[in-house]
DNA sequence: ATTAATTGATTACGCGTGTAATCTTAAATC
DNA sequence: GATTTAAGATTACACGCGTAATCAATTAAT
């Protein structure tokens, strides 16, 4: 599995928001939220070049960047990795952690229903 | 949020098995799974206290170590700002993601059911 | 055609982390 | 009491990360 740091995902989420995109694109996505500079964008762009999870096509002397990796695919992976370090792979103990602390809204009980819901009928 | 590393983390699992415990026996009960030299994890349980994630009594020559935190908070505020960096602090699509993967049993489906009952008798 | 501006590449640097080795001191043994 | 042992304290060291600054080269502007 690619190893992204805390940032470099950052920097990637921005890129999976639309792409191709460029380096001026990316940094006017994140402009909002973070106070990075732009050099250290850059660097982060790079890092996720050379770590695989972008890829990118030359434009004029622009870059166009493009993920390698799908964003469900690449949470997924964490997710697992997380539930597995945390909660010996079981997912329930987690949502029942949430539970536990008046963590749950009827929001998201309803959105967990029918993600149960969809399952049974999948399995049927 | 006291802020541990995945080693230290792992470490401190092993404390929270059965506590005060001393570093020979945290020693022993990571011994099973993992290559760690046993200076490693004195170097760990030294930066746990640091980082005030364990207390510590001298008994003798020895150390007898105590957790400051339960691991149901630890592993809550972990889940937190898990769910909000890759989910925007929703969980069903973290539950979701797992369900559309094939990640899920009928036990998993089972137990979340039960979580969910038992948070709507709370509700009422 | 020069010059200015902008892009990506390269370099920088302190801190945390994984992974111990060495030092110091106090307890256990002879 | 002297010596060995073992526990924690201190030191080490390379690598990744956050956070850029500087360098080089190419395009845009004049």
């Amino acid at each position: 599995m690619i190893e992204l740091s805390k940032a470099e995902f950052e920097v990637l989420d921005a890129v999976w928001i639309n792409y191709p995109a460029t380096a001026s694109e990316v940094i006017a996505r994140l402009s909002d939220d973070k106070e990075w500079h732009e050099k250290t964008i850059k660097t982060l762009l790079s890092r996720l070049v050379k770590k695989g999870a972008l890829s990118f096509e030359k434009q004029g002397r622009q870059y166009n960047y493009t993920p390698c990796i799908a964003r469900e695919e690449y949470t997924l992976k964490e997710s697992q990795s997380f539930i597995e370090r945390f909660f010996n792979g079981r997912i329930a103990p987690l949502v029942s952690g949430f539970a536990k602390s008046e963590q749950l809204s009827q929001h998201d009980i309803d959105e967990l229903k029918k993600v149960i819901d969809d399952w049974e009928k999948q399995q049927k």
